[in-house]
DNA sequence: TTGTACGCGTTATCAG
DNA sequence: CTGATAACGCGTACAA
């Protein structure tokens, strides 16, 4: 039964070899030996020898180890997002430092003080606004490579963006088609891309219609669960409330359709409803919701290689950014507003709700 | 603007004093000469010093680090646990390395050599089995304090364990009390404390009722969403198929909700439905779900404090076990078995779903 | 091909 | 109270 982590001096002890020998054999270096090498390669076995990777670090200066920093690992597709860069990174020998921020600043600055000290070879980072500058001075002092996470800002670093606006697109040509002319959307703050970027889809395609943009219906606030409930529950009271309701944030939905029961409202009889991700929720609810969907896995993976891919000795100022699709998908919580004379046909397959579902255009 | 992250040496040459001085100010010794102090600290802001914690550790010993392997970040429960658990060791100064096993054995190794490498100074873990020698003898070699996460042995290490026995007992007198007798139980593999609790308790409470244990009622196989409806399918599709199903393991509803939407079925008319954790979709599915419910957060912050209590000095064999309890969550997801004659008015209330629900007895 | 010796950034010990 | 120095485990020039 081995005891302590043995050193690389027991090592070479127990091999017979000085230790920089032992040293060439751990790292498969060219000239070694015949005989010498399978009698490392037998102590290494016998002590269950590992190099120590702090050691290791001080030498080479890498830690093979990477941060995130993201709003929070319950929130289901950031969850599917990191597991999955997590086990892209891994297979490169890398581990993840999984943090959460809750979308505050100061955890934030206190989170990157975290990886300062430990000195990660890189960041994923999702702040909560792009344009804080005390944010921005405490990643440049990291002096690492960076990737932002759905933010656009500031250039100098690389990027994984979503294109909110198509999915976005899409949902609001299918409620605009259903005859909907007052849409409620609840999202975050716009100091940040997916919220401006959706604000953005939303009025275009509004004055597309040739509706005019009223403001109160738009309520912007945290991306969380709580706010959705707040703000959607706000657009509920109102006197002339929406015939139909976007939630515009990964870990909106809940709270919305929170907000609409307190409201004794049914869907999507007295209100349609969209959520943002595809969550276990969105499929079992009923009727089963409408989401504008983007694969967090996919974009977990990218998000690792495109990092990798950095660290692998891409340097310089041009930045790299990769924006995946996202796409609209038709379930039961879509219908005419009431009052409004109901497209029967197309409006009976879409209720009959569950695992028949219908993708929006850019299925690709 | 600082560029690279300055050395200790850097520091006490700008502060003007030697490098044990700048150590000792760092650490806050006792004996540092007032206007000294003021000096270094000074530099210390002016140069964004912070100290190297891989030359930390390597010096001291200690990463102020520790590891948890899990089955996978991705399922709520465990992601609310984890959160939990790592806010906590955060506050303490540590931070968490946060390991995905997706239950498989090859993995685990493989991840508890990573933390080897890595030197964490203890490990949280729930094992895919409390028995498998391979996975112990791993563990032990790893010669670090250990935590185990609802897995009773080997005694030898501390364990924080969940009480399934009493809020499953709950959920059967319940089931029973409505007149159910043939109930169908999905779980995971019985090699592990949460499976075999849950039907130690199960086999209990039918004895207790006089009814005999049919083994073709109950399935164990993974703990995962797709072995949930493939189980459950199987339960589904029995010729005498049980009336109220119970989903043993806290990703599992989804799965059984899946196959019994796929066997054309409605809970709780055609059969009743429990799940194993309290989350969304257990919430907002129609109708709401009972479960039997246990705090994960409250889990993760009891973790931490166990293993950071082991962390600050206690030793010897003596190990620590904390119990948390479950309790029955009652909503609309139960009803008698069709046929059977009714209790109307429990069963209206109950039947309301959504927000007003009962919570068993044990509900201190 | 192999061994020796130095330095990475800290902290602790020991003199002064 | 402060400064010099050894040691932690490893990789790598450089010497043999």
């Amino acid at each position: 039964m081995t005891r302590k982590k043995p050193t690389i001096k027991e090592l070479a002890s127990a091999a017979g070899v000085s230790v920089g020998t032992a040293s060439r054999v751990i790292n498969n270096h060219p000239n070694v030996g015949e005989a010498v090498l399978r009698r490392v390669n037998d102590a290494i076995e016998r002590l269950g020898f590992t190099p120590d990777s702090a050691a290791q670090s001080m030498r080479g200066g890498a830690t093979r180890s990477i941060g995130i920093i993201i709003r929070d690992i319950t929130v289901p597709a950031l969850a599917s997002f990191t597991r999955a860069a997590q086990d892209a990174l891994h297979d490169a020998g890398y581990v993840l430092f999984i943090l959460c921020s809750t979308n505050s600043k100061e955890r934030e600055l206190e989170l990157l003080e975290v990886l300062r000290k430990r000195r990660v070879d890189g960041l994923i980072f999702a702040p909560s606004s792009e344009r804080d500058p005390d944010i921005l001075a405490a990643c440049r002092r990291l002096d690492l490579p960076i990737l932002l996470l759905d933010r656009s800002s500031p250039q100098e670093w690389d990027a994984l963006l979503v294109d909110h606006e198509t999915g976005m697109g899409e949902a609001m040509d299918h409620l605009l088609s259903l005859g909907h002319r007052r849409i409620g959307l609840v999202t975050g703050r716009p100091v940040v891309r997916p919220s401006s970027a959706r604000i953005d889809a939303y009025r275009k395609k509004l004055m597309e219609a040739g509706i005019d943009y009223d403001p109160t219906l738009v309520r912007t606030d945290g991306f969380d669960l709580d706010s959705a409930f707040f703000e959607a529950s706000a657009l509920l009271s109102l006197q002339d409330r929406p015939t139909a309701l976007i939630a515009g944030g990964i870990d909106m939905l809940g709270g919305a359709i929170r907000a609409i029961r307190a409201a004794k409202l049914s869907v999507p009889d007295d209100i349609s409803l969209i959520g943002s991700a595809d969550t276990e929720l969105a499929t079992f609810s009923t009727p089963a919701t409408n989401v504008i969907r983007h694969d967090a896995a996919e974009q977990g993976r990218l998000s690792a290689q495109l990092i990798l891919s950095r660290l692998a000795g891409r340097t310089g100022p041009d930045s790299h950014r990769l924006t995946l699709s996202s796409q609209y998908v038709m379930r039961g919580s879509c219908a005419p507003p009431a009052g409004h004379s109901p497209v029967k046909r197309a409006q009976k397959q879409k209720r009959r709700g569950g695992n028949d579902e219908l993708v929006g255009a850019d299925t690709k």
